[in-house]
DNA sequence: AATGTACGCAACCGCGTCATA
DNA sequence: ATATGACGCGGTTGCGTACAT
């Protein structure tokens, strides 16, 4: 699934990482940190760039990050966040914790770009919120014509079986061996648990998340989060007074 | 069963911004 | 005030997987 590694004409490595180097570059960050990413791979003995570094520890091995399983108040919060801060990613990641830009940006072109046409800014975000069943009845037919794709599953094909074979965190024990292997397998003792499903199938998808009023429930973010603040956040960030803190 | 196609994940690349000398 | 280096962000690309034909 991701490129095979291989050597640049500087000897400098390229492509997948290894569980050696992600093992070596957690321990050397666990212990001195990174206060110098371009100096990093000399110290730490890794054949890497210190970009290349970063990016692996900030997108995959830093404790405390989640992976797959967004739950419907996280997609929410991205659409609407999205539609009003268009790329903005790394503002948008902060308000999603254990989330990365980088996955959420992947997650956005994958699947979300498709949800959010449903919306389509024809709704605002407290619009959505209080929306009667009436009318997302009617969100639900057009979403109906979109025809969603599960964003997890290698393919896209297989929505229904979205829960029961691609969810994250069961998949990766299955399936970490040594050439299959996942960072994540190594911080599952450090994640959360996840407890949010983003669907429950394609049956219950259809008569949830686009029939009940939108709301932000507690239970899946570490971070309160209202409509309100959501959009609070978005009037202040254009007008420069808002500071974004997690 | 073999091949083609679509899609998602993970990595790389380029450029803008910031800090420091 | 300017030059340089490092970092961070957003866009793009490559490859593996699963479904369709």
């Amino acid at each position: 699934m991701v490129r095979a590694p291989f050597y640049d004409k500087n000897g400098v490595k390229k492509g997948a990482w290894s569980r050696e180097e992600d093992e070596c570059l957690t321990a050397y960050i666990q212990k001195n940190g990174h206060p110098n990413w371009r100096q990093l791979p000399k110290l730490s003995g890794l054949a890497r760039c210190g970009k290349s570094c970063r990016l692996r520890w900030l997108n995959y091995l830093k404790p405390n990050l989640k992976h797959g399983n967004y739950t419907r108040e996280e997609e929410v919060i991205i659409i609407k966040l999205h539609q009003q801060l268009e790329n903005k990613w790394s503002v948008i990641a902060e308000k999603l914790p254990g989330r990365t830009d980088h996955e959420i940006k992947n997650y956005w072109h994958s699947y979300l770009k498709k949800c959010s046409n449903i919306i389509d800014n024809e709704y605002t975000i407290s619009e959505l919120n209080s929306k009667s069943n009436d009318t997302l009845e009617e969100i639900d037919s057009n979403k109906n014509s979109v025809t969603p794709q599960s964003p997890s599953s290698g393919d896209g094909k297989d929505f229904g079986n979205y829960i029961l074979e691609s969810s994250t965190l069961p998949k990766l024990a299955e399936t970490s061996t040594e050439e299959n292997y996942s960072p994540s397998s190594m911080n599952s003792s450090l994640m959360e648990e996840d407890n949010g499903a983003p669907w429950l199938g394609l049956e219950e998808f259809e008569g949830d998340f686009w029939n009940e009023p939108f709301v932000l429930d507690d239970t899946h973010t570490t971070n309160e989060i209202s409509i309100d603040d959501i959009e609070l956040m978005i009037s202040d960030y254009y007008d420069g007074s808002y500071m974004f803190s997690t």
